[in-house]
DNA sequence: ACAGGTTTTATGTCTAGACATATTAGCCAT
DNA sequence: ATGGCTAATATGTCTAGACATAAAACCTGT
């Protein structure tokens, strides 16, 4: 067993034995090389992954210690709707339902650091699968962004054209249940208040905040990532 | 700026400005190498970083291609809930509500990929965070992966239990909006039929399938994640 | 004791060169 | 054409050595 996977299999091995126990301090890179006889850079590879992966804490002059509650890191892929649901075998189509600039409520802009009351674009968009509501895509957007002409909505949808033609940077997801609002009940619909699963997005590009965009999905829907 | 984070940005910088579009074969390591004047393990740190980010595909021979779709991938952090609680600024407590060996359900085995019908240990536990119900955590736990004699659960929670005793290796989760069940309601002390976000996952270690747990969180709570 | 600067040290990164490995592309015989 | 072998090539990884950097530890002088 080599090579830097050989190494990281090890020293997971020696952890997990308690060999080196939580919150215990490893022995240093140059150490380690020696043991297993390999160069100080294979075994610098081997743990910065282990502390890519929250296994262990690496600090320099301090040294590498194992971590008192290992965190476990999981990885959601955010796919472009369309292709969500193509991968589910159905049909993807949408509908533009609004689509107009107004000023954007304060809790929009403060969130994406715009000034209060600017006006951006509102977009509401409604995915289907197979024919069915999907999810009810409703989005704040940047004009700022948007190139002139601006691109037709009702044809390529903003989730879509976003994500090929706008560098995003950074940006945050949450995820929350809330009961269906009168007009999401309507769109998807559903009996108002039904148990709706609502991510909220907002993401950053590198010529500043790009959307905020909710969307709102039909009952049943899962939200699935591996570790 | 030089070194492989200068490289990263100046390769990212590129793919933006469209100068290589989606789907085109970037220039070879050496190329690059030559051209950033660093050497090829440098620009090899920088690529395989941005592959791992989902903006470009590798492939031995085949060369590098900008990704078409570029897939934005969030990572999420499950901490103990303890320590998500603490977090908030809140006492974490908690109450051992059932604890029991009793066969499992078929679609409980299934998932886990174990025989049909075997025994478990069931356990429901209920976290409050300052006093008020925080989350119901329903798991089935494998026997096999309990020493003896079994920890006292009522003690120290199943959840932090495992983290800190069991070496986990893989696992899903699965994120949806359920109706409040009679029994939830009535344990987190909302109306039966409130949007609850629930949480499944599942957990496999080195010695087989571990755990399958439930966990549905009292209203307002929010699973966030950044990229 | 204590604040401030200096040394030490473990990790972070880089280089130049080498070999390993997975594919693709080309070639040849059928 | 088609199947199968071979060579070419881009990425993957490793080595040995070097310098950079951050933070702890060790001095100072007051």
């Amino acid at each position: 067993m080599q090579g830097w996977e050989g190494v990281r299999a090890e020293v997971l091995r020696r952890i997990r034995a308690r060999i080196w126990p939580p919150g215990a301090l490893i022995p240093g890179e140059e150490t380690l090389a020696g043991e297993f006889g390999v160069a100080r850079a294979t075994v610098n590879r081997a743990l910065r992954d282990l502390a890519e992966a929250g296994v262990i804490e690496r600090k320099k002059r301090a040294g590498t210690r194992v971590a008192e509650l290992p965190v476990r890191r999981a990885r959601l892929e955010i796919p472009v709707i369309r292709q969500d649901v193509e991968a589910r075998g159905l049909v993807h189509g949408f509908e533009l339902l609004a689509d107009r600039l107004a000023p954007a409520p304060v809790p929009v802009t403060a969130r994406l650091g715009l000034p209060e009351a600017a006006p951006m674009r509102f977009l509401e968009t409604l995915h289907l699968a197979g024919g069915r509501p999907y999810v009810l895509e409703s989005r704040w957007l940047n004009p700022a962004v948007l190139p002139h002409p601006a691109p037709d909505f009702a044809r390529e949808s903003a989730n879509e054209w976003l994500v090929t033609h706008v560098s995003l940077v950074s940006g945050d997801i949450a995820f929350t249940a809330e009961p269906a609002s009168p007009r999401e009940a309507e769109v998807l619909g559903v009996p108002p208040g039904t148990a709706l699963l609502v991510a909220e997005r907002t993401t950053q590009g590198t010529a500043g905040p790009v959307t905020l965009v909710r969307l709102a999905h039909a009952p049943g829907h899962r939200v699935q990532m591996s570790f």
